[in-house]
DNA sequence: AAGTGGTCTAGACCACCTA
DNA sequence: AGGTGGTCTAGACCACTTT
């Protein structure tokens, strides 16, 4: 059983993901959108309550609600704190790999039934070619991933490809603490060995407290500063 | 004009801060929390909801709300993100500095009127006296602090201080990145420059959007991770 | 079975922003 | 002035936990 408002939520990270609703165009006010989808406008409070908390909205008194989807977001996916880039450096993401494998260990932390997970490896590099983002993203195993691995991601996104197979985030933990790179990771980033990265796992369940994925990335700290906030803002 | 939901929780965040209802303590019913403070549900669970997000109290369907006060809030304020200390090292904290300076920088960032403020200094240390932490509280200066200056902080805590004078948080920002240290900050934390860090700003605002509270925050990665959680959890 | 939180409704009044 | 979000109410039904 989802949510009324869930389901509104999804709606409209849809239409946000999709790019039906752009970056900073205005939402429909909550009135509007109440008749839309037919609830009452405390359901739709409780819908865009959701997306401010991820990330994918602004609300501002007096004038409306409007798409913030600036931020590039870690593994690409409902992350609760925004990975910010410093701003006018163009950057692009490289899949490193894609694919199936067995993870006893991380799926004894997570209390998961089965080792299989769906893992998709990424670097973010400038334009010049300096790498400055590792991030791996492990997914428990699907029967419908045998398609993920045929065909790639869609539209090269996890988030549209978990949004496909019906995985939607309902809430999630993040650790953030300083990696100090080891030999293997200093290669995948061409840089080397000890330096200080910052480093970040997001967990992310869905509505029935399932695990939906466990992202860890590796962020340059020159390149990134994570933000979050909440509450009345200034 | 301070919201109800805004006044029930400073109430349920002072009794927790003064130790009425103590950490893994249940809180009373929402109904009976209702009736209490002369209310609806639904602004007790504004409210709540409130302190969930600030990471004061956790609520579990069918059972109830629980006071969860047990993470080391880094400013000693409400902050979002909890900095846990690795488990079973006693820790001291020591003031280094408590006075008014003019940090006209700051000010002109934040938009602020005065360039005046009540800067409180702290180092965290174990029992060792390995100093594992920096943490630098910068307070637009109000006439009522002078007291504070002349008798010291209300229980040695930065929020009970600033309730005492009636400043309570609504919301804020928070910015973490990997800081190298430098040689001032070597030297109060007596360790080598160049050695990696955790750095968090804080920035806490009132229910009006005034700034109440910067906390800028060194944290050695050893001893502290970064966690922040919300929406259903497994 | 009783109590708890989770969700939802329909209505209301207010402060704020835009025109 | 009209539209917007912010807050609040009183009631309802449900799923979950506890007794």
């Amino acid at each position: 059983m989802v949510a009324k408002y869930q389901a509104v939520a999804s709606a409209l990270a849809e239409r946000i993901r999709r790019g039906e609703l752009e970056d900073r165009e205005r939402l429909p006010g909550e009135l509007d959108l109440a008749e839309e989808f037919g609830v009452s406008r405390g359901t739709i409070r409780q819908a865009l309550s959701f997306l401010q908390r991820s990330g994918l909205i602004e609300t501002w008194t007096g004038s409306g609600s409007f798409v913030s989807f600036d931020g590039v977001r870690i593994g690409d996916g409902f992350g609760w704190t925004k990975s910010l880039e410093r701003r006018g450096v163009p950057t692009t993401l490289k899949l490193l790999a894609l694919g199936r494998l067995e993870l006893p260990a991380l799926a004894a932390r997570l209390d998961l039934g089965s080792a299989e997970f769906l893992c998709v490896d990424r670097v973010r590099s400038t334009a010049e070619g300096e790498a400055i983002s590792l991030e791996r993203s492990r997914i428990p195993w699907r029967a419908s991933f045998d398609t993920v691995l045929a065909t790639g991601l869609t539209d090269g996104s996890i988030q549209a490809t978990m949004a496909e197979h019906g995985l939607i985030g309902a809430g999630g933990t993040e650790a953030i603490t300083v990696a100090i790179l080891g030999s293997t990771d200093a290669e995948l980033l061409g840089r080397r060995p000890g330096e200080a990265f910052l480093e970040t796992e997001q967990i992310t369940y869905d509505a029935f407290g399932s695990v939906i994925e466990i992202v860890t990335s590796l962020l340059h700290p020159a390149h990134f500063t994570l933000q979050h906030s909440f509450g009345k803002q200034p």
